[in-house]
DNA sequence: GTCAGATAGTAGCGTCACGAAACAATATGA
DNA sequence: TCATATTGTTTCGTGACGCTACTATCTGAC
């Protein structure tokens, strides 16, 4: 804790001699680190982890997305599991259920108001202040490589990779003026397309 | 599930028209979520995330910062909740308790042979596999503002930030042919400089 | 039409993760 | 020498999670 220094030398040399790049085991370490601070005890602890992760993912799932199922696959869990958290933010007000139009299995789970008004305390808005912080090149560069290694890891461990329409495959934009996704069988809109989908298909994703 | 695929335009189109950079939102969801894939079902599940994260954090740290409260910190956690899980990795014959050699309180947790062969299963050499096959640059990048990220959020959780040594303020490079630690008082070797200390102090890092 | 199989969602159970609190042992400093 | 801090542990309650079994609904083949 305390800092003794003895020698207060000047410690000018820029680097140490036997650097070799960087080790990607500690950058590996380093990104489930910084995942399990964004949930650490200084955060707001109103929710749980799996309640803020589920209430992010019905705000940001575009319609065809927002079902217990899609956001169990989305989150590597059970239904069985998925349906739980559903419930308990269904019994805190923060999501509602509504009959799907098609499906009578299935449900279409929104936010409430109330839960809208929650994401105000986030404890992910840290992170994402900090990744404000950055020049944009270089969170770009970040962005590009993250969305790569999701793609890489969704792919060795058999889950399905959520993107936002606008990167997807079924996404065409040949069309002069609006955007057909060919998956849905249907127009989108500005909002669609920065929704994260279940039917993502990489594609469209620059290299 | 099923794409189908009406029109089969040629979609050479190079990006949507109404892209105005990442979103950081975007970003962190899934580094959040790329840390979550790591330990998911598909990942070798003969021990648990938690036990998974002690056995890596003792297997990367250097002698001051190989006890139990030194993990729980770094791990953001409680005393209680570090000392159960290296409790189970000693039963299960991973890890090994000694007598700490000057404070009587303490111990030096060290893994054992198996725990060292354990290792070669890590869930996270998925990930680190997927960030070995990045290009050099980005990879250079992507570790750089992890580490940056890592210890912004750090500062904004009161969670102290572990890092090399070599990066390391209190590490004395001025001297030729041998690198001195002001916190410990003690000279490194080149195995000391890559490992998890926890008095790591931000300072030697280039911007 | 009808029926088998697939799929959506739920409930119950056991295990693990985790924080909180209480506690023992040792260190530290006045 | 003694108050205080720190290290590590145990116990307890709650939540996360996977698993299994179950119901309801859809889909497609016949």
């Amino acid at each position: 804790m305390s800092e003794p220094a003895p020698m207060m030398s000047p410690n000018s040399q820029p680097e140490p001699a036997q650097d070799a790049g960087p080790i990607p085991c500690h950058s590996a370490e380093l990104l489930v680190h910084l995942a399990r601070l964004v949930h650490s005890a200084a955060a707001d602890v109103s929710l749980t982890p799996a309640q803020w992760t589920a209430l992010r993912y019905f705000a940001s799932a575009n319609r065809l997305s927002r079902t217990p199922s899609a956001f169990s696959e989305f989150n590597a869990t059970t239904r069985g599991t998925a349906s739980q958290t559903v419930k308990s933010l269904i019994a805190l007000g923060l999501l509602e259920k509504r009959a799907h139009e098609s499906d009578g299995r299935s449900f279409l789970i929104e936010l409430t108001e109330a839960g809208r008004a929650k994401l105000a305390d986030d404890p992910l808005d840290d992170l994402i202040h900090c990744i404000k912080d950055l020049s944009p090149a270089r969170r770009a560069a970040f962005t590009e490589t993250l969305a790569q290694l999701g793609e890489a890891l969704a792919r060795l461990r058999a889950a399905p990779s959520f993107g936002k329409c606008g990167d997807c495959g079924h996404c065409d934009t040949s069309r002069s003026g609006e955007v057909f996704c060919r998956c849905s069988q249907s127009l989108l809109n500005s909002a669609d397309m920065r929704a994260l989908c279940i039917d993502f298909a990489p594609g469209n994703l620059r290299r």
